[in-house]
DNA sequence: ATTAATATTTAACCGGGGTTAAATATTAAT
DNA sequence: ATTAATATTTAACCCCGGTTAAATATTAAT
């Protein structure tokens, strides 16, 4: 049975699984917030339904079954995060709380209903990418804001969700998707950035800026707009 | 716990309610589509969680806690019902199943949201009541189209929303809360009944009529405005 | 008032998803 | 290579929501 905890699982391995190989029972009994015990029964369980492999003491992969029910389950957590935010006025900290809950229940017509609704988006409201419904993922981002040299212009793509109070923070200091950012200095021993957002001078902390994943503007990366101090 | 099948059980009780003073094993256990044991059981929980006043062999009724979830389901379910229909576009045969999930999910802020996006309102697509916030229930229209004299002008206020099937077919037949139709004929022995609906005349069988509730308007059930033939 | 029909409850069971505590593998360290 | 530390699995248990089959109440009928 394709139940909301087999959908959680899967999208739990799929998500460690782009960090290692293989993913191990200790990473997802702490991604998923149970205990060994649990995530080791429901590995078997999973490998009956050949959603995973899984070999004893060794960890788990997706099976390619297993990795398109993660995508469709991230589709629909992503899609419904943008629709929150954009049709429903919720703050971007709180949709991914309420995503959660809802992934599991809509229907693929109200999947495709949001889609439509929305222009059929590539990226949610962090700027994550969206599974297309062919389970492709469009490319995202991966350098971070606080990697960048001093005098930098980039562009804001993606923030990460991880800790909503976070979340919270970068969206108060202007850092959305889309928006354009000059890294204007850095204060040494990993202090804080200054950074030019929208023609205002801001300044971040480096655990902010880590969350924060940018492109770099090749055209502004050389010649700078206006030199830093 | 307050699960989403207490809820369920929790609103079918409701319903029931409404017709029967006490409501029986065998009556739960047909609207939830499951057996009388499992009824007895749950009746057991949901007395243990004072949600309601159980005697074993003669049936259970809500308690106010019990009453008071009970309208807030029905609220989340009536309010998702018109957003599907309203702001998402389904056809209103449909929004029932859908709901019927997400009732159980969303959040109160969730509930706040497509309340004020939809204005407030106090009735939903098939013109069933939506409680208020705080429990009250809008009065709402018991009279049958089909129990209507010939010559009657009325207006439709609700449709009963038990068949999705037989819904279908009255939505093609115009009849949608706050359309006004006059009663033209009615074939004798339960045939069907000659309406016009927006200056057209339709025909609509007497079994559709029986689940078109409607509100006879004062001024024109006396002098009618085109005589009956 | 007794019997028959019907409704309800109880008992024993199952699957899903979790727990803790004990047993067993694996990995790291000497 | 053996020991110690750590990770993983197994076992026994819990709750939840369902099932079927048997036992028991209630209601209806004679």
């Amino acid at each position: 049975m394709r139940t909301a905890a087999v959908e959680d699982y899967v999208k739990s391995i799929y998500k460690l699984q782009t960090e290692t190989e293989t993913v191990s029972t200790s990473a997802l009994a702490e991604r998923t917030g149970t205990t060994a015990a649990a995530v080791t029964k429901m590995l078997k369980h999973l490998a009956q339904l050949n959603l995973v492999s899984y070999t004893p003491y060794h960890g788990a992969r997706l099976s390619p079954m297993g990795e398109t029910i993660a995508l469709e389950v991230i589709r629909h957590h992503r899609l419904l995060e943008l629709y929150l935010a954009q049709a429903m006025g919720y703050p971007w900290e709180e949709v991914d709380a309420e995503a959660e809950k809802l992934e599991h229940v809509i229907s693929e017509e109200f999947e495709e209903s949001i889609a439509r609704l929305l222009g059929f988006p590539e990226f949610d409201i962090h700027g994550d990418p969206i599974p297309s419904r062919d389970g492709q993922m469009p490319k995202t981002a991966t350098e971070t804001l606080e990697a960048q040299a001093v005098g930098t212009q980039v562009v804001v793509r993606r923030v990460s969700d991880a800790d909503a109070a976070l979340l919270r923070y970068v969206g108060e200091c202007g850092l959305k998707p889309g928006v354009e950012v000059q890294i204007l200095a850095r204060e040494p021993f990993g202090g804080s950035l200054t950074l030019e957002i929208d023609g205002l001078e801001r300044r971040v902390s480096p655990q902010a800026a880590q969350n924060v994943f940018v492109e770099r503007c090749a055209a502004q990366s050389l010649g700078m707009k206006s030199a830093p101090q």
